[in-house]
RNA sequence: GGGCGCUUAGCUCAGUUGGUUAGAGCAGCUGAUUUACACUCAGCAGGUCGGGGGUUCGAGUCCCUCAGCGCCCACCA
């Protein structure tokens, strides 16, 4: 036998169950350290698996099990091909998800200007009025929380037979994950990959945090267009623009059209005056200005959207930014040269009304304003249009200038398509969402966040004498220093007591964006700096969901690029979304979220994971409960055939293909050879549904039609050669059935080899055509037309509605010479299948087949 | 506006490089029944492959076009 483990005496329950089993074998395959990743190896024996550390921020959901079920059946087959795996599993705990969930689950926010409380208790039950701590207890709790809820992911992936090695756990928080990403930042700073800047930057006001390009998302928001008049300078009349924020007014630094237009064309270069404010601000010509929107002249204002960004940065204008970091209007002087009113008066006393408010506040008081002044043209028009939100974020979000760390990634772009290109996709057509996302980046990726428990920039700058920090020159740890946080351990030369004094430092406040950190997650998982490192990196296979393309992949890919001018990983398998059974997409407000544990203790793992694999790569799949039962069913088929075959056999008698002599047996055994090819093939191509598919339908048709006729001869009735010929078979084909199920189905497929084995299945060795000896040059050509002719006789008993063990008196089956010769070799089997009394096969040209069934 | 995918039986989906009469499961219907398995077995019925055009001896499959659904990207004032 090929197999790693060795055959013995048969051990094969009285009622063999599914129930249980996941339980029993996952505490086994514990024991026995069946998926642990052996060192001692070589770069090409490894298979490296990159998947996503899920987000610790409550309860995992069904999603989860569809897209880590896909991955660990293609992971099953490689380590069953022989290859070492390196399958680590992560979980990804810190970030504003986590910060999200602790503030709810034990009622706090954090205030980093509060002293750490080492008795602080969390309030028992959580209120509705946040309990503010500090930044240390916070943290703390972070971790505590955490921990926690990890523990449940764990039990779940255990559940579900994910079969990562668990000695290669982490978390992206961890001290040495720590380590990694400040390492990793460390040497981007070197290499000038990054940079810090003050500079307009994406802003959710709710979370007070900067967001970064690829958690944006437009949704659907009502407007209003006001048509304003702004007076030309010249006094040669107004020029009316349309928007839909006039509140943005105050900004407002230029108007700008195409260069083209005729109509505004005479007047670039000139100046206008502000509606209210009064403040002179030219004309200017950009490309973008679109002719047809609006009136086709715009305002630019610091900032109204990321159009201004751009125009504001291209044309060079001047910043008059008003909206703080809290969504309220900053104090500003209109009298000053920042805001140059022609009127400063009215201005200020105007502003003095909207300062300190909100944006929708300013908004109304600035529309009246500009009704009472008459500056406000003709009737408003209401319309629906796409605002940018931060994905997880309830308000709009404002462009707030603030200071931030950028990864070089705009001067990259073609160096990035590139890698794109490098990459093994599949399904193949998504690389095109990559390559989409990267042809349309038009900010540099923001890595700082405002935020607690994350991983700090391990950054502090020097104080001047005048209590100024100095930016430009950042004191830097030492990597053999990390982790540090800058705002607990000390720069070199410096003492505690000198932290934001004149002449002392200051540490950075923020942490990083938790993509910078998952971004290294193959560096986190090979522990980067160690020698496994050489041998797992770049990753043989990334998985992971269509929906984080653009940023989970995207910027693993920009730190692999950056750091060692590779690919992170050769193969990408992106699987699809589980939708609701409306095929609707689950979303936490719909209330249509689908958690796993309920399915997975009604219907078992592996008819989950039946399910799961059933949805092809990058297909988006809808949760279904009938698959799931098709798949139990599946598993308890297994068991009973398992059972039943195993019965046949002798013992400890091992048989191999050299037994086969009987042309039925050969024939179905080379059928089986064509199905290990194809399943084979597929695998190596990532499709694991197909493997499935073809593997489910081939056994049935064993158990139906193979089993069945070869029953009797099995029991031993008739020569000794064709008894042994149907056992060998029956041995051989199950052997190869149970390892090609094992992948999909690990713990039914582990429960029925472990019968017969001792080691496991799972440590087997993938089915090859070496085991089964010689193969027919044409596959099917006597057990097909066998199993025509006893679909024949089952047709005419159904038809006749009597008994399928009803006799028949006899069964004559006209043949081409081909079909006549099969027949004649499988009769046998025939007649004891169909209880066929007196079987007749006569040569003829066309194939007639008559049923004479025996009269009671 | 640009791009990608999907459209095959009531439902969920297979259909390899174009090749006999288009397949499976579920649901439906008709039966069988001390059986390895009722979480069983056998059988039946159900489709002008989204519409239109083209290439070909031959198209579910290739090309063009239209439509519907879903998604991705975009500088949406």
């Amino acid at each position: 036998m090929p197999d790693a483990s060795t055959a013995r005496a048969f051990h094969v329950p009285e009622k063999p169950t599914v129930d249980g089993l996941e339980g029993t074998w996952a505490e086994r395959w514990d024991a026995e350290s069946t998926y642990r990743f052996d060192r001692s190896t070589s770069r090409a024996e490894v298979y490296s698996i990159d998947t996503p550390p899920p987000t610790v921020s409550g309860e995992l959901h069904i999603g989860h099990v569809f897209s880590y079920t896909q991955g660990d059946v293609v992971a099953r087959f490689w380590r069953m091909r022989g290859k070492n795996v390196f399958y680590p599993m992560g979980w990804d705990d810190n970030g504003l998800p986590t910060e999200r969930r602790v503030e709810n689950y034990f009622g706090v926010r954090c205030d980093p200007a509060l002293p750490y409380d080492a008795g602080f208790t969390p309030p028992e039950k959580p209120s509705k009025d946040k309990v503010s701590i500090s930044r240390r207890n916070f943290v703390e709790l972070c971790h505590r929380l955490t921990a926690v809820d990890e523990e449940a992911f764990k039990h779940l992936w255990r559940y579900l037979g994910v079969s990562v090695d668990w000695t290669l756990e982490y978390t992206t928080i961890s001290p040495e994950a720590q380590a990694i990403s400040q390492r990793g930042f460390l040497n981007m700073l070197e290499r000038n990959d990054v940079y810090s800047s003050v500079a307009p930057t994406l802003w959710d006001i709710d979370f007070r945090t900067a967001v970064s390009q690829a958690e944006l998302e437009d949704r659907e928001r009502p407007g209003t267009y006001h048509r304003v008049a702004f007076t030309r300078s010249d006094g040669a009349g107004t020029i009316d623009i349309e928007t839909t924020r006039p509140e943005m007014l105050p900004s407002c630094v230029a108007l700008v059209a195409h260069p083209e237009d005729e109509r505004y064309r005479d007047l670039f270069g000139s100046t206008v005056v502000t509606p209210l404010f009064k403040v002179e601000v030219p004309v200017l010509a950009h490309e973008l200005a679109d002719p047809e929107k609006g009136s086709g002249i715009a305002m630019i204002c610091t900032f109204g959207d990321t159009t201004d960004v751009t125009w504001w940065r291209e044309l060079q204008l001047p910043t008059r930014a008003l909206i703080g970091r809290d969504g309220r209007y900053l104090p500003a002087d209109f009298s000053g040269s920042e805001f140059p009113s022609l009127e400063p008066d009215s201005a200020n006393e105007l502003y003095g009304r909207i300062e300190g408010g909100t944006v929708n506040q300013a908004r109304a008081t600035i529309v009246d304003a500009l009704r009472d002044s008459g500056e406000l043209i003709g009737d408003t028009r209401d319309i629906v249009h796409p605002v940018k939100f931060y994905e997880k974020g309830e308000r709009p979000l404002e462009i707030v200038t603030s200071r931030q760390w950028f990864v070089k990634t705009l001067e990259h772009r073609d160096e990035l398509l590139a890698r794109g290109e490098e990459l093994h996709w599949f399904p193949d057509y998504m690389k095109h969402r990559y390559r989409s996302w990267v042809e349309g980046l038009n900010l540099d990726w923001n890595i700082s966040r405002q935020r607690f428990f994350g991983v700090p920039f391990p950054v502090w700058y020097p104080v001047d004498d005048a209590g100024e920090i100095e930016f430009d020159h950042p004191l830097l740890p030492s990597l053999d220093q990390l982790p540090i946080d800058p705002s607990s351990h000390v720069p070199a030369g410096y003492e505690e007591s000198q932290r934001n004094q004149p002449g002392g430092f200051s540490g950075d406040p923020d942490v990083m964006d938790t993509w910078a950190t998952s971004s290294l997650s193959p560096e986190i998982a090979g522990h980067w700096g160690s020698e496994l490192f050489d041998l797992v990196y770049p990753m043989d296979l990334r998985l992971q969901a269509h929906e984080i393309i653009r940023t989970w992949l995207f910027s693993t890919v920009v730190r692999s690029h950056l750091e060692f001018h590779d690919v992170p990983f050769r193969n990408v398998l992106i699987s699809g979304w589980v939708l609701d059974p409306n095929r609707k997409k689950m979303s936490k407000s719909v209330g249509n979220v689908v958690t796993p544990m309920p399915l997975l203790e009604q219907h078992g793992a592996d008819a989950l994971r039946y399910w799961a694999t059933s949805g092809r790569p990058g297909t988006d799949t809808a949760i279904d409960e009938g698959q799931m039962k098709i798949g139990r069913r599946l598993s308890i088929k297994i068991l009973n055939a398992s059972k039943f075959v195993l019965g046949r056999l002798d013992g400890t008698e091992l048989l191999d293909p050299s037994d086969v002599t009987n042309p039925l047996d050969q024939d179905l055994l080379s059928l089986l050879g064509l199905l290990v090819t194809d399943t084979t093939k597929s695998f190596e191509h990532y499709d694991y549904a197909r493997v499935l598919e073809r593997t489910e339908s081939f056994f049935w048709s064993f158990c139906d039609n193979y089993v069945e006729l070869v029953k009797t001869r099995a029991y031993g009735e008739g020569e000794e050669t064709d008894t042994r010929s149907a056992r060998a078979t029956l041995q051989i084909a199950l052997s190869v059935l149970q390892r090609l199920f094992a992948p999909t189905l690990p713990f039914v497929s582990e429960e029925v080899w472990r019968w017969w084995h001792d080691g496991s299945v799972h440590q087997a060795s993938w089915p090859s055509l070496e085991e089964l000896g010689t193969l027919s040059e044409r596959p099917g050509s006597v057990y097909q037309p066998v199993c025509d002719a006893l679909e024949a006789v089952r047709r005419e008993k159904s038809t006749a509605k009597v008994s399928q063990r009803a006799a028949v008196a006899r069964l004559i089956v006209a043949a081409p010479e081909e079909i006549a010769t099969a027949l004649r070799a499988g009769a046998n089997d025939l007649r004891s299948a169909g209880n066929v009394t007196e079987l007749i096969i006569e040569d003829a040209n066309e194939l007639r087949i008559e049923v004479v069934l025996e009269t009671v």
